[in-house]
DNA sequence: GCATTTGTTCCGATTTATGGAACTCATAAT
DNA sequence: ATTATGAGTTCCATAAATCGGAACAAATGC
């Protein structure tokens, strides 16, 4: 067994919600010679990838680890990333959920996440909604200004009453929608960019609204926007408002 | 020379901006021969340390990491947590910070970081502050119910005028005052607790109102914001506002 | 198609890791 | 105060890994 796949076990070790180590831990979960586990954990802190807690003899991960998890993220890329979260929440909920970009006035899903629920929205990627009319396509037109919504709306009836949606979306940092796009579905979506590539994505998770309860849905939001928040903090994301859980009653 | 050494110092190159790696890169930025390069970066794949991006030869830090770096915060509780964020704005702009603890209507300074600038505010750690006259307690304060906040000021005068003061707070998500401790003194700070420790602490910087412009008020406070909102979302505190960056003029 | 760059595999010599036991150090119990 | 107890480190011969050079293979570019 080489040194670095033992280096590797105990670096795993802490990714099963334990913060710190000590040599006997590693010994007894590890199932190695104590004399190894206390040599191991002397190199790894060596090298940086361990470090002690104050002048305890616990240990938790070397602050090189900080840098390793956002070059993690930023090789991702926005629509990486955005499908991490949406996985996640998915995951969670088992309702489906998906990745957008815009194109003009439509949206495309790059990435989808099929539910798991008995109930489900069916996942359905490659479908095209109109950016105007659906949750998704509104989060992305409300990164952009009015004038720049103007001008790809030039003339079309689609722009009646657009512009104060997007502005309520600029203010909340999230769009909702319910029956919009299919009969008994409601949406919550939420978008983020990466401003040094210019390209913008929103999340989205979708569901039966019959069996989706104000709770339920808030928790949804919520687990949606701490991921996109973070994205956005991560890119340096300025467009970005954080989304705000509303009260009780005063969403949508 | 040890190979976790040599793992060590390929992780470390992530650290400095680049997000990905190839071997080549590896031999001629670690200067070492590229047999060993291709073996360590198939070693350091096997042991789940690195992955390749795609079906590319390049190479980026495994998923791991991204529990290592979470494992690290959690380890270092809020008030490091709050200490490392606050370090890193002085750090960047120079001026003093400090981390607060509430203790009924007083705050306490646990931590500080002394300014670097010419003209600073002098850091004064334990120096005991009123909460409802300083932003860092204000913080905290609104952290807590109308309710509660009345049972703890119950018949005294400092209660006048505060709840709607906290309202604000809670709207904004970050407090602000100019010269109120001390004259000559501004200060922005945020608030953010650990639901499962119940400990709420202030992030705090403190500065010389004559020198420091809008501008620069505004990027300490959004440096000050994303290293708060990143502790609140990681620690899951459900209490916590991500401060909203002001329109020029609308501050305070 | 050929040249070039990039990555992998092979080899013996050398370095490093291994595991059992002996040892130190601090803390808890008698 | 003395002795157990447990955690951590060090010692040693053996076993296994790494090293660097060069030959080899596989992509990429012209």
């Amino acid at each position: 067994m080489t040194v670095l796949q033992n280096a590797s076990d105990v670096l795993r070790l802490f990714g099963s919600g334990c913060s710190d180590l000590t040599v006997t831990e590693v010994t007894t979960r590890l199932g190695i010679p104590k004399a190894n586990a206390s040599r191991l954990l002397k190199a790894m802190r060596d090298a940086g990838m361990l470090e002690t807690i104050g002048d305890t003899r616990r240990h938790r991960p070397g602050r090189m680890m900080l840098d390793l998890a956002s070059a993690f993220r930023k090789s991702l890329g926005v629509i990486g990333q955005a499908g991490e979260v949406v996985a996640a929440v998915t995951e969670r909920f088992g309702h489906t959920g998906y990745v957008s970009l815009r194109e003009g006035r439509e949206v495309t899903a790059v990435a989808d996440f099929p539910g798991t629920n008995d109930l489900r929205v069916v996942s359905n990627i490659g479908r095209r909604l109109t950016a105007h009319g659906s949750a998704t396509g509104r989060t992305l037109l409300a990164r952009m200004s009015d004038a720049e919504v103007q001008a790809v709306y030039a003339g079309r009836p689609e722009l009646d009453g657009l512009l104060p949606r997007l502005d309520a979306i600029r203010a909340s940092g999230f769009a909702y929608s319910s029956q919009e796009s299919t009969p008994g579905v409601d949406a919550i979506a939420i978008a983020v960019g990466d401003p040094t590539t210019e390209e913008a994505v929103s999340l989205c998770i979708v569901y039966p609204h019959a069996v989706v309860g104000e709770d339920d849905r808030d928790e949804m939001l919520a687990a949606l926007a701490s991921g996109a928040t973070r994205i956005a903090r991560d890119l340096g994301d300025a467009k970005f408002v954080a989304p705000r859980i509303p009260e009780k009653g005063l969403f949508a």
